[in-house]
RNA sequence: GGGGGUGUAGCUCAGUUGGUUAGAGCGAUCGCCUGUCACGCGAUAGGUCGAGGGUUCGAGUCCCUUCACUCCCGCCA
């Protein structure tokens, strides 16, 4: 028999009436009723209630004793009085009276106490996770996490993947984020950098004939921490496969993600694979996002043209459509009635947004024909209001905004308009997950700071063009295999087709000023790797924690995260990071420069 | 790197236009209480008002600097 306990708190029921047993668990909280007390005992299943009277040397003991100290106890099942019966709790038909006590741990007086469910400061919580991980709230979060890590895990190998564990100690990769760097001892001067993901392992393990891989891969990036960013650390549920098309990849991901979210749905519906496919141009059309929110009933439309004929006399947009701004229009339903005030607020915020405001029109039917009011209604004529309805769905009693920008500007702040109405007028169904493929991404950018072209994403995605034609192209206008997963406006998840070619590889690196000899040198393994008969591979790697936060319905990581950094990427419970001692330094052969 | 928010008792918060000794609830301690499950009742202790500087006869309150936590922009192939 186990020395602690015969049951666990949430275990025991009416049928173990008077039998002895023995709990082991924290004070939750403590009901003293002078010569009766009350102690519901708490552990990782759940609460039990236990009994003690006075005139025993239990109950003076307990009396004094702090809640969240630990304690053994051994006692009596009883069966609780009709009126004495707690319905809330799962062992409330039963009450344990105690028989023996043994203290296993005492607990100061608390900085922030476990019972009840109150909200704290940050650095507290953080300061001591440990208690805070006993609330009730946090507890089952991470033990949600847990429980969908392990439902992944069993899915994929039941899908024939097999889990690799890849380096930690690696190269630093020239692309991408921040990487953290780890000093050698043994090659003074160079350094090691912790993975920003296992890209480059996983297209090897591919190479080598694995045929299909899975991690649940740490991924570090030394990159500012956001409410759904950590930084420091994250993981993501890292896949390959060879011989695969994207249709391929989707097709085996889609049955994994809806049958995770149905299983931790909390009752929640989810949007039926096969998921909605939109390219990434048409995305940024119709939601102004790359990760857009399908919850959200509202599509954005180009009304340029509109804007630029006769029929509306809107001189200001008129010259900045000139001067290249394109007009987007984001139709909402039936907010005749909103006050003056709603109207000019979301302008204000516009204005806020880096935009030049937000204009407005309401349509109102007045005997056969429509009206546009506002402070811009005058200015269109009927065609053009009946051309606005039919392109933008709209009708009697709604309103059409517009932004008229650089079609940059104009595609961001559309799509941060289209949401921030959404959430105002509380548009957005939350019991839904609507997920949604976003393919066809570009395969450079311009980056305006540089005055130069850039990967968009990852370098190493397949280009959507024959080798033949690459040159005959603009660059900015090449589409790459590359695809992510959104669900409810987050991305949960990237992923391509690689280019498992060299030839090709070279190419593409040449349009953002790589060298064949730099290429080479800088993803020596990579290009080694495919020139030595690479199968034609792809995978994704989806976000755990986001996932995780969707599930939860939280909106920070450090909700679902065990031992989260701050902010400035401090861990306040273990001090973490420390000075290194001169010991240390003189074997790394580092020196700290003084500021 | 930049912008915003918060910081008053162990915890949650109040604190008026700058004005006497900075308050409440929870928690803690002590006492009373035999059926509670947010038990109840009474008393007591508990404060560098985040820190430093300034203005003022006088600062929790106004100004400057700074620290911590946080949200956002940049950044995140």
């Amino acid at each position: 028999m186990n020395k602690y306990r015969s049951h666990n708190c949430s275990e025991l029921r009416l049928k173990d009436e008077n039998n002895t047993v023995k709990l082991s668990g924290w004070v939750h909280r403590k009901r003293d009723h002078g010569n009766l007390l009350f102690i519901d005992l708490r552990d990782h299943y759940g609460l039990t209630q236990c009994v003690v009277q006075s005139g025993t040397e239990h109950f003076k003991i307990l009396e004094k004793l702090k809640p969240e100290s630990v304690i053994l106890i051994i006692g009596k099942v009883l069966k609780r009085s009709k009126e004495t019966i707690n319905r809330n709790l799962s062992t409330g038909e039963i009450e344990i009276h105690i028989n023996d006590l043994e203290i296993l741990s005492e607990s100061k007086e608390l900085p922030l106490p476990v019972f009840g469910e109150p909200e704290y400061p940050e650095d507290i919580r953080l300061k001591y996770r440990f208690l805070d991980l006993r609330r009730e709230k946090m507890h089952q979060n991470i033990s949600l996490r847990s429980k969908v890590i392990s439902f992944i895990r069993n899915k994929m190998i039941e899908l024939g993947f097999m889990e690799f564990q890849t380096p930690i100690l690696t190269a630093s990769s020239p692309e991408g984020a921040r990487d953290f760097l780890v000093p050698s001892r043994l090659n003074p001067g160079k350094f090691f950098a912790l993975p920003q993901a296992p890209q480059q392992f996983k297209q090897m393990i591919m190479v080598a004939g694995f045929d299909k891989y899975f991690q649940i891969a740490p991924c570090f990036r030394d990159e500012d921490g956001r409410a759904d960013r950590s930084p420091g650390e994250h993981y993501q549920l890292d896949l390959e496969m060879s011989f695969v098309e994207q249709d391929d990849v989707f097709s085996t991901v889609e049955p994994i993600f809806f049958d995770l979210f149905t299983k931790f749905n909390k009752g929640k519906k989810i949007s039926k694979a096969p998921f909605k496919r939109i390219t990434f141009k048409e995305s940024m059309l119709k939601y102004g996002s790359d990760k857009p929110d399908l919850r959200i009933p509202i599509q954005i439309s180009d009304v340029t043209d509109i804007f630029k004929s006769s029929e509306v006399k809107l001189e200001i947009f008129k010259k900045q459509i000139k001067k290249n701004s394109i007009v987007r229009a984001i139709p909402v339903k039936n907010v005749k009635d909103k006050s003056r005030s709603f109207f000019d607020n979301l302008n204000e915020w516009a204005k806020s947004e880096g935009a030049d405001g937000l204009a407005y029109i309401s349509l109102v039917k007045s005997k056969e024909s429509f009206k546009a009011l506002g402070p811009i209604g005058k200015y269109f004529s009927e065609k053009a209001l009946n051309e606005l309805m039919k392109k933008c769905n709209i009708t009697d009693g709604d309103s059409l905004f517009f932004i008229c920008d650089k079609q940059k500007i104009a595609e961001k702040i559309s799509g941060l308009s289209r949401e921030k109405i959404a959430r105002e007028l509380k548009l957005i169904d939350e019991n839904v997950f609507e997920f949604c493929w976003i393919t066809d991404f570009p395969l450079y950018r311009y980056d305006e700071d540089l005055k130069k072209i850039d990967f968009s994403h990852n370098p190493f995605s397949m280009p959507n063009i024959k080798y033949e034609d690459f040159d005959k192209v603009d660059p900015l206008n090449i589409l790459a295999k590359q695809y992510d997963l959104v669900c409810n406006g987050v991305e949960i998840s990237s992923g391509a087709i690689r280019n498992h070619i060299p030839k090709l590889m070279y190419k593409v690196f040449s349009k953002v000023g790589y060298s064949k000899k730099n290429v080479d040198k800088k993803f020596s393994g990579m290009i080694k790797a495919l020139s030595y008969g690479a199968p034609p591979h792809g995978g994704m790697a989806p976000g755990i924690d986001r996932i995780v936060m969707l599930l939860a319905n939280e909106e920070n990581i450090r909700e679902i995260t065990l031992f989260p950094l701050t902010q400035n990427a401090q861990d306040l419970l273990m001090g973490a990071p420390l000075d290194a001692s001169d010991e240390q330094l003189k074997d790394l052969n580092l020196k700290i420069l003084k500021k």
